[in-house]
DNA sequence: GTGGTCTAGACCACT
DNA sequence: GTGGTCTAGACCACT
C-alpha cells in the first residue's frame, strides 16, 4: 500500500494519508479484511508522529471503512453495500474533478501551455502506474511466500 | 482578476486567495502599478471574511509583491529584478507539479485511465483560458472607459 | 452544564467527559443550538489536557451530535429524527442498567447490606437533583443577563 | 466464585477480574487456603485470554493477596492483620461509593426518576444475592464430596 | 507484538 | 477569541 506524503502541502498530513487509504480501498488495492500497517509502523514509514496515524485510523473507523482491534491490529472492513460503496466512489471522483480543474487553473496562470500540461499528464500517469504495478507485484510475492510458509 | 475559491477543500481559503493572486502577477495578469480590487470588494465578491483578505494583502505585502497605500488601495509592485521574477516563477512551477503529479497519483488510484483523464485535461485548460480571456477582455474595456473619462 | 470527572477511574477520562455530555444532551440540560464550553475553557476547568476535550468533540461531532465550527465554538445540533433520538436514550439507558447492576453487584460482594445500599442511593439522588437545580437556575439567571443586555 | 464480566465496558477486563477477586476474599466467599481456579479455566470460563488471568493473578500476587505454586495453583494467603484488612475494606468501600455517586448522577442525568432507581436497586440487590447463595451452596457440596473422597 | 489514552507544548487558520 | 494539526514522549491494556 504505497501512501505519498507531500511536506510542504496545506493539505493536512493526516488528511493526506486519510484520503490515500480511501482511495486503496475503494480501487480494491485493500480488500475486505486485509490489514493495515500498524499505527507504529505507518508512522516509522511516513516519518510522521504515532499519534497522527491514530487520528486517521481513528476516523476512517468512525466512517465504518476499517476496524480497529485491540492488541490485534487494523483491518478493512466489508462495505456495507455495493449502492454505498459506489456512491462514496461518484463522490471521491467528483471532489477529484474540483481538485483536478483548479490545479490546471492555476497551471495556466502560471503560463504553462496546453502541451506542456500534456507531457505533465503522461509522465505522471506513467509514475502512477508504475507504482501501483510495483506494489502489486510485491503484494503477490508476499502472498506466494505465505502460502509457500 | 479572476480568483475561484474552492469551499470544502483542505487548503485554507487565505492561501488559495494568495497563490492565485501570486499566479496573476507573475503571468501578467496584475502588472506592476495595476491596483488589487479593495480589501472589502474582494472580500464581499469571494463571500469570505474582510480579515481573511486583509491578512492576505498583508503577506503579499511582507513579500514585496504589493503594496498597501493607506487610504488609496493596494498595488502591485515592480519586481526588483527579472532574475528574482524567473526564480519565483521556477519555485511555483516546481511546487505545481509537485501538486499535480500527487493529483493524478491519486486519480490513478481512484481508478480513472489515462483516457478520462486526458478529457478532463482538455477541459479544464478550455475552461481556464476561456476565463483568462473574457478577464482580459474586461480589463481592457474598463482601461478604455478610464481613458475616455 | 456541570461535568464530574473521577480521577482514579478505569474509564478513561475522554470517555467520561464524552458520556456525560451525550447525557446532557439526551436530558435536554444541553438542547440544539446550544454551544459548548470551548475546547480550551473546559479543559481548563476540568484540569485536562486540551487535546483530550478535543478528541471528545470530535468523536461526538463525528457522531453527529455537534458541530465545530472553526473560529466560532461547538454547536448541538438539532437531532434528525425523535425515532433515532428515543432509540439512543434506549441504548444510554441499557448501557446504564449494566453498569449499574454491576457496581450493585460488587456492593454487595463488599458486604454492604441491602439498607446501606438503599441509604447510599437516597443520598445520591438528592446530590444529583442538587446539582441539576443549580445548574438550571444558573442558566436561567444567565439567559435573564442576556435578554437585559 | 462467580465473576461477571461486562464486555462493552471501558473498564479493562483485567481490572474486573481483579476487583471481583478482591471484594471475593474481602467477603469471605474466599478464604484464606482456598484455591483459585486454574489460569486455564478461569480464562476459559470467562472467554478471556490465558495471559489476561496471569497477569491478575501476578498482581494479586504482588498485592499479597494470593500465593501462586508452580504447578500446583493459586491460593488465597492469610492476611496479615485485621486491621490492614478492614484498612482495605474501608478503602474499597470509599472507591465504591464514590463509583456508585457518579453511577446515579448519570441515571438522573438520563431522566430515570427516583422510583425506577429504587426497583433497579432493589432487583439487582436481589440477583446479586441469588447468585451469592447459589455459590455458596455449590461451594458446600464442593466441599462435601472432597470430605468424602 | 498490537492499539488506547493522556500530557505539554507548539504553531496555524478562521471569525 | 475560536477550532485544527502535529510532535515527542509516557504509560497502559489486550493478543
Amino acid at each position: 500500500m504505497h501512501i505519498r506524503i507531500e511536506r510542504g502541502s496545506a493539505t493536512p498530513i493526516s488528511r493526506q494519508i486519510m484520503e490515500q487509504i480511501r482511495a486503496h480501498c475503494l480501487s480494491g488495492t485493500l480488500k475486505p479484511g486485509d490489514s493495515l500497517p500498524s499505527v507504529r509502523k505507518l508512522a516509522q514509514r511516513l516519518a510522521v508522529n504515532v499519534n497522527t496515524v491514530v487520528r486517521v485510523y481513528e476516523r476512517l473507523s468512525a466512517e465504518g471503512l476499517v476496524e480497529m482491534r485491540h492488541g490485534e491490529g487494523t483491518f478493512v472492513l466489508p462495505q456495507s453495500a455495493k449502492a454505498e460503496n459506489s456512491q462514496q466512489m461518484a463522490e471521491q471522483r467528483n471532489q477529484f474533478s474540483l481538485e483536478f480543474s483548479t490545479v490546471i487553473h492555476r497551471g495556466i496562470l502560471l503560463g504553462l501551455t496546453a502541451t506542456e500540461l500534456r507531457k505533465m499528464l503522461t509522465a505522471s500517469i506513467a509514475d502512477a502506474k508504475r507504482e501501483l504495478k510495483a506494489e502489486a507485484s510485491a503484494q503477490r510475492s508476499r502472498e506466494s511466500e505465505t502460502r509457500t510458509a
